[in-house]
DNA sequence: ATGAAAGCGCTAACAA
DNA sequence: TTGTTAGCGCTTTCAT
């Protein structure tokens, strides 16, 4: 009466067959005779059997599930990401079994062993550092792993990124050509990839045209600290301001132009430039109408998926880092040159 | 060399004990002698060993999966739920396995059917619209389901939900307080239940002071159609523009009050009163700082991971509909009456 | 307290 | 094309 999940043998019985004949009707590349296929299915359909994933899962080492480990989902660019990738692997077949993960260290490697233990078929970290350790372990058991928006030194990492240090060149291109005289940078967390490709393509295109990083502050990704990070930068004589400012993400370059304008009272752009990282959505929204890098995150999934699918499916797929480049999106909350047209 | 996956049996073997002893070991509430669990627990260590979840769940009939159901992450407001909602339940030893549906209805049903097949042991349903065939599956087979955000007439079905009809109804008060004249509302997907609770608390109130709803247009809970909604409510001359304007969800009011300042020049709170639902983060950001009702969400996951443990866990837990007040949160979109403090 | 043995529901050889 | 058989790695009786 309740708890009744039908199980292949049922299925066999009513159909008068033997349960691996059932077990092929529901096997993509099997055979079996017409006749069987339809004495099976109307009695799968009418019993209402549905093969069990587990089990199968079990004898086949195959559980098409993907171990998902995620951070924090305050900003933007995260759900959004994960949207486009849950719906491209379950075009595939595949099912996302998700993990959160504090920022903390331990809890990272906690959080991936649990996943493990599900036989998960890869996994995707994204934006968080994963231990050499802890790769090691992956790459053992044979469990493929892609980092995404964050790469490591390990060659033997797969990782998905957006072109970080032509983002930051980008940036510093378009704020010097707008005759910004005296560029600031707010830092996101200094231990991510991200954080240091773009400051160090910020920074060198400064030094390329002669010019260096006014002041800097570090914000660290959060809202917070991006708050105090302005104020610190800012909260200073009008003379001794920064004309610009590099923020490291989409997310805290909100927060740091409401310091500047309701806070401060500084004109956006006029008194200030604002550029931001991601062209998350409310990038575009015209409160804020944010001149910023779109990280491409469409491809940036499509890259991811290609990649983990190929190592659990293909043969010897090598790891690779991939980059992708994304435009610098022209909006409001900038000064733009005369001209200005790349 | 490589897929090299321990099995108990094997630590078994380099213990010197039986493989179900090496299950005792592992099993919260076994009984082993205190050197059996030590040598278990070296060669486990050495051996790098942890228990295949998955067997352990066909075994045990318990996989210590939920499956979440989730149509959008657009909207903020879910991001930050699930965040919570994977917190909470990793706490409890279990793990969301994901499926995104699209809102077409026989998506809905395919996807539950693929969660079903992994033997989850709960399901949580954000936003999305049940079948009745289907709610009758899961009660068949089992597995408890618990509606998020969303209600629907059947008692059978567990749901929590913030309250909607209250929440409509202060929205009313306060505008009405306010003294405004010509009270309009934008109204989320007409599907949703949260959307006809709230509109029909705000119409309620709204009546009982004798005044009536002076317009109304239909946003979707979609970004395009709450601006069309806009214009078409306030793209008019002026003396027949609302003064106020109750928005279904912060989502849409974002874009509301972007319509409305910088696309028709209308200036918010002074022209226009907009209160919006849930309190998103956004909803502070102070390029918004939107009045609105808070949908309490830490309350809300507590209430529905308790209610869906209690199924899964518990004896025969009756159904319930929960449904949990959040304030009005007062902001600076609208106009505030003189000595208005409930 | 411990080991032997029987499955959980399925896939994948292997025969026939 | 089919049925028979042997497990996948684990938990859980059942003896001991």
């Amino acid at each position: 009466m309740s708890n009744s999940r039908i199980t292949a043998q049922q299925v066999a019985a009513a159909a008068g067959v033997s349960q691996s004949a059932v077990s092929r009707v529901f096997t993509p590349g099997a055979s079996a005779s017409p006749r069987t296929v339809a004495k099976v299915q109307q009695a799968a359909r009418e019993l209402g059997y549905r093969p069990n994933s587990l089990a199968r899962a079990m004898v086949s080492g195959k559980s098409r599930m993907i171990g998902l480990v995620v951070a924090y989902l305050q900003n933007q660019f995260y759900p959004d990401a994960m949207e486009k990738l849950s719906s491209q692997l379950q075009e595939k077949g595949y099912h996302l079994l998700v993990f959160l993960a504090a920022q903390t260290d331990g809890d990272i490697d906690r959080v991936v062993s649990e996943i493990l233990d599900y036989q998960v078929d890869g996994i995707i970290a994204a934006s968080v550092a994963m231990s050499s350790d802890l790769s090691e372990r992956c790459r053992q058991i044979g469990v493929p792993l892609v980092l995404f928006n964050r790469s490591q030194d390990d060659p033997s990492l797969s990782s998905v990124t957006s072109d970080n240090r032509a983002g930051g060149r980008q940036v510093a291109e378009f704020l010097l050509a707008g005759g910004h005289q005296r560029i600031a940078y707010i830092a996101g967390w200094e231990g991510a990839s991200t954080q240091r490709d773009r400051e160090a393509g910020f920074v060198a295109a400064l030094q390329a045209a002669g010019q260096s990083l006014y002041a800097r502050a570090v914000g660290n990704f959060k809202l917070e600290d991006a708050a105090a990070a302005t104020r610190q930068l800012f909260d200073v004589p009008a003379g001794e301001r920064p004309d610009a400012v590099f923020v490291a993400n989409d997310h805290m370059a909100f927060k740091v132009m409401d310091v500047l304008r309701f806070e401060l009272g500084l004109a956006v752009p006029e008194e200030v430039s604002v550029v931001g990282y991601d062209d998350v959505q409310a990038a575009g929204w015209q409160a804020y109408d944010l001149t910023t890098v779109r990280q491409p995150a469409n491809q940036m999934v499509s890259e991811t998926v290609r990649l983990l699918l190929a190592q659990i499916e293909g043969e010897n797929t090598p790891p690779s880092q991939i980059e992708i480049g994304g435009p610098l999106v022209l909006r409001g909350s900038a000064r733009i040159a005369k001209g200005w047209k790349r």
